[in-house]
RNA sequence: CGGGGUGUGGCGCAGUUGGCUAGCGCACCUGCUUUGGGAGCAGGGGGUCCCCGGUUCGAGUCCGGGCACCCCGACCA
């Protein structure tokens, strides 16, 4: 295998007269497909010595070798693609970060690749250092594994499934629980094994219905997924704390700024407790409460707001009224000459087959998340027209008063409970009914908050306004309890001999997410400003009037040193003017700017650039090209020193 | 799944009531000249006009059916 990769690579193949490997067209044949294509991998990128450069640029030294930008794949725009909606998205796909090739399924090209490979590595570390085992489940399981959690059936066409040639089911796994508790279950016994944390970074696949904005919302994509297993409740509690802190280090060091943790739903995962990390940004597309008082901080479908209802109006006798062709809330109020604070909204849904009524007072709106919590209709869909008339009602004139708590669940809100006299359907067409007062006209349905938190609701902390923000999940974390231990029967021994069932945990970070969350954060309208944490090239040299050998030779003799330093960088010797080459590094987004020219290496410097957010005092603008690399070393360091902790707790 | 939009070379687009060999800019290749924020000249390569069917002497263009992608909504462990 070894020795047919050379000979395919071909290194010795690099003609004299013009293009490297990669380029030319007289490289090995490949021999499947006989068709004459360079077979080629983006690891051979960094090892292939480069072509010597057109026009008579200086010829390669021999042994040399060279991350030429030539031979970075990834085609770098001038132009916008016409489909990219966010900045980031119009970037990444601008500078040849990435490829689409189905709805939400990208290739990521070298650039976006060493980005989330640099994230990685980060967040390799800091599991590790929570005291995470890494380990590598596959992207597909069995459908008995998922009939055993009961996800099977709970989950709908957000999870593939598939059958093989035996015609046994297998889904595309879009999260672990399942296989990571098998995982356990055989290889965990006793107490002295636990707590243990496992952990793995490995493509997911979830059917969207609707992806969005490049790498921020795909349908496969590459996740780090962590499971944690404890004796108890307490345990799992305090090692959830950790992990939270883990996270808020990983964040801080691939660079993101604007990163809050918040209050989340458990959804479909079940357990109790939940948070997730939200990168605030407008073009997010969850929103979140924050109370900048009391430091309160939820998702929209789990926030409280400490509402009052106080309303000093005598009860009105419930009478009916006609209103004719009258629908909706405006309507219905601007035909009563009432508002929608004395309107009691009806929306409709079905939990199956399940009819649920959802009640709320007409300037509010149903927060589904919570519905489904309070009804316990975990598949809540919008009731279609037809299906009105089983549940007892009309479409546009439905009402609490009437219906039978047998066939239907009426949930009410506390804005309805708490209000007197209101607007309600009637449950007959062209009818509504005026002075409707709970607890008089309506016993019984479900009682529950089942409203959006609305700007300017009190904060149910301070009672201050709350602000509503968007944001991008990036990660988030759950106790999910023994959820998944306790249906798929994993136990262990307990000291006093026992049969538990240990209680779990589950962390998941958005590798691509988050680097895509980064250039969203961070960028102008010339290309990424990459942290230096996850920059795919820290330093880039420049070499303008390349065809001059003396400055050829200067530029690389630099890349050599900075190499053989330890250093990975760039080298853009074409020959090309100047904004090309400093646009296309822009794009590239190297932090680190070398800059060779005549005046540079005749007064023997390099000049130093920087694409840094919020750059230090005193950067050097050119440094001595004697000792050159020592001196970019230490500014590397220097510059990374916002992203570390620096040994500070 | 509803509503809207777009499919013409790698990217961005033009292509009239159906009519000549399907065009433009950028990118790419060759040569020369240039070279500090997307250079100039000359030459060159690259197209199943998303697919299938129909109408017609003739279809990128008209008709029917399909597919893909994008946007808004529904949905989202």
């Amino acid at each position: 295998m070894e020795s047919r990769k050379e000979e395919v690579l071909g290194f010795d193949s690099v003609r004299k007269s013009g293009h490297g490997a990669l380029r030319g067209q007289s490289v090995a044949t490949s021999r499947r497909t006989g068709q004459g294509q360079p077979l080629t991998r983006p690891r051979a990128l960094s090892t292939v010595c480069p072509r010597a450069g057109r026009n008579g640029a200086p010829p390669r030294r021999s042994g040399a070798l060279f991350v030429l930008i030539e031979h970075l794949l990834g085609k770098r725009l001038p132009d916008d693609p016409k489909d990219a909606q966010t900045p980031g998205h119009r970037l990444m796909l601008r500078g040849g970060y990435i490829r689409q090739i189905g709805q939400g399924i990208y290739s990521l090209l070298p650039l976006a690749w060493r980005a989330c490979a640099a994230v990685e590595a980060i967040v390799r570390e800091e599991m590790n250092a929570v005291g995470g085992q890494e380990l590598l489940m596959p992207v597909t399981s069995p459908a008995e594994l998922w009939q055993e959690s009961g996800r099977w059936d709970a989950i709908g066409d957000e999870l593939v499934r598939f059958t093989d040639r035996t015609d046994h089911s297998y889904v595309l796994n879009m999260t672990h629980e399942e296989v990571v508790v098998d995982v356990a279950r055989g290889n965990i016994d006793s107490y002295r094994q636990l707590p243990c944390m496992l952990y793995q970074i490995q493509t997911k696949f979830r059917d969207e219905p609707r992806s969005r904005a490049g790498l921020i919302r795909v349908r496969e994509f590459t996740m780090k997924d962590a499971y944690s297993f404890h004796r108890t409740p307490e345990d799992l509690d305090a090692y959830y704390k950790k992990v939270h802190h883990a996270y808020e280090r990983i964040f801080r060091r691939v660079g993101l700024r604007d990163v809050i943790d918040i209050e989340s739903d458990t959804g479909m995962m079940g357990g109790s407790v939940a948070h997730e990390f939200m990168l605030v940004t407008p073009i997010g597309e969850d929103t979140l409460v924050v109370c900048p008082e009391s430091g309160y901080r939820a998702n929209r479908e789990v926030a409280a707001a400490a509402r009052v209802y106080a309303s000093d109006e005598e009860p009105q006798p419930l009478r009916d009224v006609e209103t004719p062709g009258q629908k909706t809330i405006d309507e219905v109020t601007a035909f009563l000459g009432s508002d929608a604070r004395h309107a009691c909204k009806c929306v409709a849904f079905m939990n199956g087959t399940q009819p649920v009524l959802a009640f709320v007072r007409g300037d509010f709106e149903v927060n589904q998340a919570k519905l489904r919590k309070a009804a316990s209709a975990p598949d809540l869909r919008a009731m279609q027209e037809e299906e009105f008339a089983a549940a007892g009602s009309v479409p546009g004139y439905a009402g609490p008063v009437g219906l039978d708590p047998e066939k239907v669940v009426l949930v009410f809100d506390e804005s309805v409970v708490k209000s007197p006299n209101l607007i309600v359907g009637a449950n007959r067409r062209d009818w509504h009914r005026t002075g409707f007062n709970f607890g008089r006209d309506m016993q019984g349905g479900i009682v529950a908050d089942i409203t959006d938190v609305v700007e300017g609701d009190p904060c149910p902390l301070s009672g201050k306004p709350l602000e509503l923000k968007r944001g991008i999940e990036i990660g988030n974390i759950f106790q999910l309890g023994d959820k998944y231990t306790k249906a798929m029967g994993f136990q262990y021994n307990e000291e006093d001999g026992t049969l538990r069932e240990p209680v779990m945990g589950c962390y998941g970070i958005g590798i691509g997410r988050t680097m895509a969350s980064v250039v969203e954060e961070s960028h102008d309208e010339n290309g990424p400003i990459w942290p230096v944490s996850i920059a795919p090239y820290k330093v880039q040299i420049c070499c303008l009037q390349a065809k001059n050998e003396e400055i050829a030779d200067a530029a690389r003799k630099a890349y050599e040193e900075l190499r053989a330093a330890g250093m990975d960088p760039l080298l853009d010797a074409r020959s090309v003017g100047a904004g090309f080459m400093f646009a296309d590094a822009d794009l590239v987004g190297a932090p680190i700017r070398l800059i060779f020219s005549k005046r540079n290496v005749a007064a023997g410097v390099a000049e130093m650039r920087y694409r840094i957010a919020a750059p230090p005092e005193g950067l050097p603008a050119e440094l001595p090209l004697e000792g050159l690399a020592d001196k970019v070393r230490e500014l590397l360091a220097q510059l990374m020193r916002p992203y570390t902790f620096d040994g500070v707790e």
